[in-house]
DNA sequence: TAATTGGTTAGCCATGAAGCTAACTATACA
DNA sequence: TGTATAGTTAGCTTCATGGCTAACCAATTA
């Protein structure tokens, strides 16, 4: 649980960055080579590898090696798990802004009702 | 475009971090001042600012001050960006398997076909 | 008006992240 | 067996991050 949590401590670390985004993006499309996924970006090798790594530490990707090239695929449970977080706290902030509405719309009733001189049930004397 | 991509960055980053998550699921249920928010911190006020900040930079979070108490609560769109961009991964990524799973089938098929030797269709020689 | 409260600014330090080059290992090909 | 290919390791810079203290406003409250 706690382990979970510090997971998503990497899985957002590793997703701030544009070029692992872009490494996870095209892992999407399916498994690919380190080689292959390094052609787009003008960055050395090593430099290539490190992100790589921290994706491979965040648990979004998986790697296994082969001969001499290294095959990576996404690991999609990882993904799902933070997506799941956004989720959650969505969950509960439209429960909250559902709270506040309902409250707004027994307050407008009010009004209207206090406003409104007629036969409504009806509080006396404040505005 | 760029700009939000460069957004995301911010917010991904932003969200590396348990003390900022932390406190966006603390506004996720609602508002409330720096001093509140920072209560369960063991942690210099200063130090606390900093972590305001970045979520304010990442777009996360909106603050006002009246008089000297400065009230932060959660800017939703944001958010639901970064959420976004989960599910567009997800989209891509389910669709593939979709596309892999329908040529699995059609391998299936193919093998039970050629391995049936009856009245079905079936290719010469190989195999 | 003096003291308290809530937040802010400035500046310091330690650590880690992102990039590089150079040199190395191990597989595949000729 | 020699050479090219695909990754890897080591070690170096530079800059960002997360924490601290100390000192400083500016509203409240006594």
């Amino acid at each position: 649980m706690a382990n979970q949590l510090s997971r998503l401590d990497h899985v957002f670390a590793a997703l701030a960055d544009p070029t692992r985004r872009a490494i996870v993006m095209r892992l999407c499309a399916g498994e690919a080579s380190v080689g292959e996924l390094a052609v787009p970006f003008d960055m050395a090798l090593p430099s290539f590898m490190k992100h790589i790594h921290v994706l491979e530490a965040s648990g979004l990707v998986q790697s296994e090696k082969s001969g001499r090239v290294r095959t990576c695929r996404l690991s999609p449970d990882t993904l799902v798990g933070a997506e799941d977080w956004f989720q959650q706290q969505r969950a509960i902030w439209e429960a909250r802004l559902d709270r506040f509405e309902a409250y707004v719309m027994k307050l407008k009733k009010e009004r209207a009702a206090a406003k409104r001189p007629s036969r409504t049930t009806k509080k006396k004397g404040s505005e």
